[in-house]
RNA sequence: GCCGGGUUGGGGUAGGGGUUAUCCUUGGGGACUGUGGAUCCCCGGACCCGGGUUCAAUUCCCGGACCCGGCCCCA
């Protein structure tokens, strides 16, 4: 028995299901926000990751050496696949709003919440600096949770990467990156540890309170700017009304909550401005989306300056949630028929009707086993059917069909000609 | 890469150095080729892999694989 391979997962119809309705649902959202659906490769020569990320990134994929003796990786992430797409195509009409649904791996251990191979619903839109687009990206990640029935269980924490850098800088600290990666472990850190940290990186530690006092505090939008010495204030009077007013036009797309948390940076990632994350109410997982604005990564990747915002939102995490809140469920086929055939020479006859059913757009099996009636009407039940059709030797002499109601128990008989009436007449007499 | 806990039919489990490995469930068949979910009967199906200790290992020891969780990292 070959087992399978470290980290991967077998997807059953009964996880399929649900799993296909949550893509469902991301396809048509992101469709109702006018975002068109583009495919990327599932592999990309590994320079791609090199031009953003460190070493650190690359140690984490699944990468090989191909048969030519080029570097290839499976893609970790959809951003710089989407962006070279973008940028080798110079006839584009500004602003461009692309979504995809990849399957991305990471070589790294399995955890709750991670796997080695998921899928990610991403959206961005090229081409608009403006806080429209920062809003709508949001908007779009947002409604599909709402749409998903999540309304309510989860939040938005926004933050700026410019403004964090002007606070950075406003208390000394010149390694930016630095700062940054040490902000992103706030959570993960005591808060001496913490406070100590910052204090060995930030040269006027007396300002250093101005940043520990904005930390780990869920601060209202409309509040963000009493939260600021004056003059700060003053010097960054277009950041934070900028971060105010996406959070406006944010609320006119979802009732979803959205706050500012400064403690929310993204990494060590190629963001330079908005930035947020979406996580569950409970704090029990890790956060269901992430992203930012991101416009010099063209200019990195293919030497194309590009103005881009986007989000990702994983199938793991988001599969969690789903299943805690019980929206995880089968939803039964409507319009599906079972075909009962007595006696073999009956099944051309329920071939021919299966034809004309899915023709009409139902979902018909077939029942070729020449088991007993009653074991056959057993199958279709725990199948859960719409409806049954019976057919056999009687049937076919007299050129009638029956069909059963599997939910109501009623049952209707009549010419195979009528089958579309026979279909409205027994779906109607179950009420 | 590191740390902790696990692994007995498809799923969930009991047990245990030696006899036919327990129970529930699922699956297949039958009672029942002309009307479904019930009931009854029958059947199939497992000790993760390798090495060691032992007369004997599924059980004890060591290593590995895989699973769950955590660290690192986060796209």
């Amino acid at each position: 028995m070959i087992e399978r391979v470290r980290g991967f997962r077998d997807s059953y119809p009964e996880d399929m299901l649900p799993r296909q309705k949550m893509f469902d649902v991301m396809r048509e959202t992101a469709t109702q926000f006018y975002f068109s659906q583009i495919e990327i490769p599932s592999l990309e020569y590994l320079d791609l990751y090199r031009v953003k990320s460190g070493e650190e990134l690359l140690t984490q994929t699944f990468s090989f050496t191909d048969k030519g003796g080029r570097e290839l990786t499976m893609i970790p992430e959809a951003t710089p696949s989407v962006v070279r797409m973008l940028t080798s195509r110079k006839d584009l009409k500004k602003p461009v709003k692309w979504f995809c649904l990849p399957k991305l791996w990471r070589y790294e251990e399995p955890q709750s919440g991670r796997s080695r191979e998921h899928t990610q619903f991403n959206a961005d839109i090229f081409g608009d600096s403006s806080m429209f687009a920062d809003a709508e990206i949001i908007g779009l990640a947002c409604s599909t949770l709402d749409k998903l029935g999540l309304s309510g269980k989860y939040k938005v924490r926004i933050n700026d990467r410019m403004l964090m850098e002007k606070i950075l800088r406003d208390i000394g600290i010149s390694n930016i990156a630095r700062g940054y990666s040490l902000i992103d472990h706030y959570r993960k850190l005591s808060a001496d540890d913490f406070k100590s940290q910052l204090l060995e990186l930030c040269k006027e530690s007396e300002k250093a309170d101005f940043l520990l006092q904005l930390l780990g505090k869920e601060i209202k939008l409309d509040q963000l700017d009493t939260k600021f010495p004056e003059q700060f204030k003053r010097e960054n009077e277009e950041i934070v009304s900028r971060l105010k007013n996406t959070g406006i036009l944010v609320s006119k797309l979802t009732s979803a909550e959205l706050v500012y948390d400064a403690s929310v940076v993204r990494g060590l990632g190629y963001y330079t401005g908005i930035v947020f994350e979406g996580f569950d109410r409970a704090g029990e997982f890790r956060s269901i989306f992430g992203g930012g604005r991101y416009d010099n990564l063209g200019q990195l990747i293919a030497d194309t300056p590009i103005e881009a915002v986007g989000f990702g939102m994983g199938d793991a995490v988001l599969e969690l949630l789903l299943k805690k809140n019980n929206l995880w469920n089968l939803t039964t086929r409507a319009g599906s028929f079972a075909m009962c055939t007595v006696g073999n020479e009956t099944i051309i006859t329920a071939y021919e009707l299966a034809t004309k059913l899915r023709q009409l757009g139902y979902a018909v099996n077939v029942d070729t086993s020449q088991a007993s009636l009653s074991n056959q009407l057993k199958k279709a039940a725990a199948n859960s059917v719409n409806y049954t059709i019976i057919i056999g030797p009687k049937e076919i002499k007299d050129n009638v069909l029956t069909i059963r109601d599997m939910n109501s128990g009623t049952q209707v008989t009549g010419r195979m000609d009528d089958l579309e009436k026979l279909i409205e007449s027994v779906s109607s007499k179950q009420i």
